[in-house]
DNA sequence: CTGAAAGCGCTTACAG
DNA sequence: CTGAAAGCGCTTACAG
C-alpha cells in the first residue's frame, strides 16, 4: 500500500475538454462554471456541481498560456528596478512588498526585471517585457532615453521617477517637505548652525531635499551659510570623505550643531567620522538622515529620519497600473497625473538640543 | 512634422504571419530564422536578412503566450519565499539577486510568490504555480506539509530547507562548520567563558549552529557549561530579553568573555543590552553573529560574523532547476542530492582578546 | 438556455 | 529545400 511505483512520467495535465467529458458537458460549459462567468448562470446548479467535482478529481489547472492567448491578458505585471548590493536594497524591498501584496489581491503575478542601470540596459525593456506582462512599474528610474520606453502596447507607471515621463503616472513623496520639517524640528530644538550633506547632483530627489533645507532656514530667518552645504553622494563612504575633508579645512572653527544628511547611509558615514574624532552623537552633534531605512533603526544611537510610505506606494502603483490596463484609452487623461505621498518625521536618539557650550572643530592628524 | 496625432489606439501587434507576408515568405520561415533554429540553415542568407528587416520594421515581438502554448514551456521560474518586514529581508535580497542574474543569463523570467507562512499559505502553491512556471525555487521552507508540494508537473529546488523534501535538491551551507570555526577563533584569542544565544528550537539551521558551538568547545577540551546556552529567537528583541534575564539571575557571577549569537540580529540585541549596562564591546565582552547580513557592517563596532555565499547559492539553484526542467526523468536520480556550500569567517571590530581582569555581572536595577 | 465553431499566435511534424 | 496543415488549451462570439 505505501509503495506504489508512481510511474507518472509524462502524464498529461487535464484540460477543460477532459473536465467537460468527465462531467458530460462541453468544454465551454466547464470553462463558464469554473470561471464563474456571468454566462454560468444559465447552467443548472446540479450540472455546475458535477463539473466542479470533475475538475477536482482530475486535478484540473487552467493553462494560463492558453488563457492568455485567448484573452490577450497575461495577468502579470512587471517591475523594473536596479537592484544591486547598494543603497537601493532596502528601499526596493519595501516597495516590492507593497507591490506583491497588491498584485496578489488582484490575482496578478509579478515578474521582476533586474537592470544594471537606467541607460542602455533599460533600453532592452520593451523587447523584454512586451507581451509577457500587461503593464510595467518602473522603480526609481533615472531615465536617460525617455523615448525608448514608450512601448505601444504596454502601459507604465513609475515610482520616484527622476523626471516624469509623458503619459506615465508617477508616484512620489513630498521630499522637500520632509527636509523642511526636519530642519524646522532641529531649529525648534535650538540648533542654528546646521550642516547639510547633499546628494549627487542632477537627481530630483536630492535637489528637493536641499531645497527643503534652504527653505526651512529661510523661514526661520537663519542666514544660509553656503560653506555648510557639503556635496557628497549616496553612500556612507562619500559622506565620510566629504565630512573629513570639510573638518580638515576648518580647524578651530565652530563645529556645526547638527548635520542633516541626504539619506541614512550618509548619516551613518557622518556618525562614524564623528565617533573617530571622539565627538558624541547627539551630545556634541545631532545627526539626521532621510528614508528611514533599516540602517536608521540599527545605528547606535538610532537615527532620526524621514519616513516614506513605501509599501503603500508600491500598492498604489499596482492599483494605478491595473486601472490603466483595463482602460488604456485614459492613458493621456487625468490618470497620468503624479501622486504625491506625505512623509513622516521619525525622531530617534540621534537628535538632542545643541550643547550649551559651542564645540570647536578639532585639529585632524 | 513634430506633432503627428498618434492615434495608436488599438494597433494590433505584428505577428509572425505579418512578418512573413512583408518578407514574402511563410510564417514558418519567419519563425525559423527569427529563432535561429537549426532548420533556418535551409533558408538562404538573403531571405533571412529580408525577414529580419521586416521584423524590425514591423517592430515584431514574439507573443510568448502563444509560444508557451505551443512549446509547453513558459521560460519562467518561480521563487516562493516568506518576505516580510523581518529578519529574512536581507537574506532574501541576496539570494534573489543571485537568482535574477542566473535567470537572465538563461533568458528565463522570474516570478515571485510571496507567502505569509510555510503552512496553509504554502499549500496554495501548486495551484498558483502549476502551468505558469516551469519550475519553482523554495526559499528557506520550513515545510509542514511535505506531501502537498509534490506537484506532478513542476520540478522543485530548495535553498536552506528545514528538512530535505524527497526528490527535491536542496542547497545549503555548512552552518555547523561556521559556528565551529567562529568558536575556535574565539578560543584562539584566549576566550574560555563563551555564551551562546541560541535560536528557535526545531529549526535545522539553529540546531546546527549550536552543535558547532558545542563541538568546538569539546575539541578544545573546554567543559560545556549548559547555563551559558541561552535560548532566544531570531530577533534583536528576543536576545535583549534573554540576555537581560540571564544577567538578572546571575548578579556577581563572572561575565562571559564572549557571546556567540545564532544570527546578526540577536548579536545586535546583545550589543544594545551590553551598552545599556556600560559594558563595552569588544573591550569587556566580544560579540559574534551569523549570516553576515547588512546589519553586521552597520553596527558600531562592526560585527564579526559568518558569511554564506547567498548569491552563488541563488544562481546554483537556478542552474539545478533548469537542468531538472530539461530532463525531468532524472528527478529521483543523483540530481536530487543536496549541495553544501562552504561558509567564511568575517572578522570585524566586535571581537578582541578577553580583558586581562575578569568582569563581574553588574547588579541590574 | 446550450453546444459547435472559430480564433488567439506560435511551433512541430509532415507532405510535396 | 520549402510551405500547408494541424495542434497547443483556452475564450468569445455566434448559431441553434
Amino acid at each position: 500500500m505505501p509503495s506504489q511505483p508512481t510511474k507518472t512520467k509524462t502524464k498529461r495535465a487535464a484540460t477543460l475538454a477532459d473536465v467537460g467529458r468527465a462531467a458530460g458537458v462541453s468544454a465551454m460549459a466547464a470553462s463558464a462554471t469554473l470561471n464563474q462567468a456571468r454566462t454560468s448562470s444559465r447552467i443548472s446548479g446540479e450540472t455546475r456541481e458535477r463539473i466542479r467535482q470533475a475538475a477536482v478529481k482530475l486535478n484540473y489547472r487552467p493553462n494560463i498560456a492558453a488563457r492568455a492567448l485567448a484573452t490577450r491578458r497575461m495577468q502579470t505585471i512587471g517591475v523594473a528596478a536596479v537592484v544591486d548590493g547598494g543603497e537601493l536594497n532596502y528601499y526596493f524591498l519595501e516597495v516590492f512588498n507593497g507591490i506583491l501584496a497588491a498584485a496578489a489581491k488582484h490575482e496578478q503575478n509579478t515578474t521582476v526585471f533586474s537592470l544594471h542601470n537606467w541607460g542602455a540596459d533599460a533600453a532592452r525593456l520593451p523587447g523584454l517585457c512586451d507581451g509577457r506582462i500587461d503593464g510595467l512599474i518602473l522603480l526609481a528610474p533615472t531615465w536617460t532615453a525617455p523615448e525608448s520606453v514608450r512601448s505601444e502596447h504596454t502601459p507604465y507607471v513609475s515610482i520616484h521617477a527622476n523626471s516624469v515621463l509623458s503619459g506615465v503616472a508617477n508616484i512620489e513623496t513630498d521630499e522637500e517637505q520632509g527636509a523642511y520639517e526636519m530642519i524646522r524640528l532641529l531649529i525648534a530644538q535650538g540648533h542654528r548652525r546646521i550642516m547639510h550633506i547633499a546628494g549627487p547632483e542632477g537627481l530630483t530627489g536630492t535637489e528637493r531635499r536641499t531645497r527643503g533645507y534652504k527653505r526651512a532656514l529661510s523661514s526661520a530667518r537663519i542666514a544660509l551659510d553656503p560653506s555648510l552645504i557639503v556635496p557628497a553622494g549616496f553612500s556612507a563612504g562619500t559622506a565620510r570623505t566629504a565630512l573629513r575633508q570639510w573638518l580638515r579645512h576648518h580647524p578651530g572653527h565652530l563645529l556645526p550643531q547638527a548635520i542633516f544628511c541626504v539619506n541614512d547611509s550618509t548619516a551613518i558615514g557622518c556618525m562614524e567620522t564623528l565617533a573617530e574624532l571622539g565627538l558624541r552623537v547627539p551630545d556634541d552633534v545631532s545627526v539626521a538622515g532621510f528614508d528611514d531605512t533599516l540602517v536608521a533603526r540599527i545605528a547606535i544611537p538610532q537615527l532620526t529620519s524621514v519616513r516614506q510610505p513605501l509599501r503603500e506606494m508600491g500598492g498604489k502603483a499596482v492599483d494605478l497600473l491595473l486601472a490603466r490596463i483595463k482602460n488604456p484609452n485614459e492613458a493621456s487623461g487625468s490618470s497620468a497625473k503624479s501622486l504625491v505621498f506625505p512623509v513622516d518625521l521619525v525622531p530617534r536618539a540621534s537628535m538632542a538640543p545643541p550643547p550649551a557650550v559651542d564645540r570647536i572643530v578639532p585639529v585632524l592628524r
